[in-house]
DNA sequence: ACACAAAATGACGCAACATCAACTTCAAGT
DNA sequence: ACTTGAAGTTGATGTTGCGTCATTTTGTGT
């Protein structure tokens, strides 16, 4: 028989903890000396030990007493059940983490952001959810819908997307260089290969992208980042810029 | 200006929940009737979907208060903050998730599930669960980490850093290609040009990166986008092969 | 016997509401 | 003007798993 201090110095559970389990009686202690000070048994100390496993993959206490109390308990289905849980769990998770993703990116993009910005943002996500493949399905076929999964599109975290952002992030960095400096020039090679390489010569298609981004209410219902004015006319220029050089050699 | 009951109906929110927001100053309605029942506006009601969202991304009504209130809020920072935290939920998650399949198999083989079988199982997965702990904690020392913060601050706010993660992503992509096929040639020689421009001729830092890139656990501790090993043997393999083919020419 | 550690009970706090309970106010119909 | 029922109000209490006081007893070593 050990005191509660013992337990927490073997189990790194808290008095406080025991003092609990034993109040919504899911382990009671062994016994108590005259005083009424708790004792435990090894018979205790591994009940708590179960306890504290079921704890960690997500049952609740309340649950774990009845587990524990019902000598016929359907481990296999409980088990189950709570698999099941987790993972609609982890689930969601995920989409929260794809939405923080996507409006990270959008940030990146657009700079700095303040309030009213933020609260543009975040209407326009709550919209979007719904809205976005009523409008995108009109406007392209479904060769053209498959290839822009691969443009910077909201919620999506693949390499060619976060590619795309990361190059539209340094254009606007390194604006201020101006269309002709090589930091900018390089960049729009990039870009300039990157688009082949992705859509090759679908030239119709590149043209109809670009066509959305320069309305921002239809990027908004495409879905699509929507890259503001400004940078997108210092890309057209340093493209024109690009492309007559080359045309030039 | 509209009812409490509008509200609902327009957004899904309860009463209570109104009411509750209300008590605990994040959303104040609009006015109240002489009778005292609280009216709402159109501002009322785009602040509430702002709160709804706020709330489906996690955050806790207190921390979105404050973030409404601050005029001057970094929501980038916060954002970021949120992701790291949601990231590592739905990866707690996903450890439980593992060991819920694991239980649920030894259930499928072993047959009889009672209560005394039930607890041996739970004991066991305990145990090596404390063992997988300690390993894991002693791989460590203090010096390094402290190498590691004097390196320059690579993270995923710049640009730069951020081109560096899509093309290691497009490189994991396609990585079932071979170090020859054309979209990992274009990639490393992306690549490639990138790092002349980045860095020019200070080799030792680069190599000093991509030392500590090799271990993982050195990786994450420094804060860099962890790179498997399986993906940097093959980025040596088809950067060998690129400069190898450039070197031909 | 006295000091000091360890233990006890009890109460409040947290987050985000749900759920009564007991009234009051609003809008509509007579 | 009066009634009625729906809709609104405040207030209290419950939920989960303890942490954190505050206050009082018990246990132990000298």
């Amino acid at each position: 028989m050990i005191s509660i201090k013992e337990v927490t110095k073997q189990t790194g559970i808290t008095v406080r903890t025991m003092r609990y389990y034993d109040q919504i009686d899911l382990l009671r202690p062994a016994g108590k000396t005259e005083g009424g000070h708790r004792l435990y048994g090894e018979k205790e100390i591994k009940k708590l030990q179960e306890i504290q496993f079921l704890k960690t993959i997500g049952f609740g206490l309340q649950e774990i007493k009845e587990m524990l109390a019902d000598e016929n308990h359907d481990w296999f289905a409980g088990l189950k059940n709570q698999l099941d849980y987790i993972s609609k769990e982890k689930e969601r998770l995920g989409q929260i983490e794809g939405t923080l993703r996507g409006l990270i990116n959008e940030i990146m993009l657009n700079g700095n952001i303040d309030l009213s910005n933020m609260q543009k943002l975040i209407q326009l996500y709550q919209q979007n959810m719904d809205k976005r493949e009523g409008y995108l399905n009109q406007t392209f076929n479904e060769e053209e819908s498959k290839l822009l999964q691969s443009l910077p599109n909201i919620n999506r975290e693949d390499p060619e997307t976060l590619e795309w952002i990361a190059l539209i992030a340094q254009l606007k960095k390194h604006m201020s260089k101006g269309i002709s400096s090589p930091e900018i020039q390089r960049l729009i090679k990039r870009m300039y290969e990157k688009e082949q390489e992705d859509f090759g010569d679908n030239k119709e298609f590149i043209e109809k992208v670009w066509e959305i981004r320069k309305s921002p209410q239809k990027s908004e219902s495409a879905g699509f980042y929507p890259i503001d004015s400004e940078t997108l006319n210092f890309f057209e220029e340093a493209y024109e810029f690009y492309l007559n050089k080359k045309g030039n050699l």
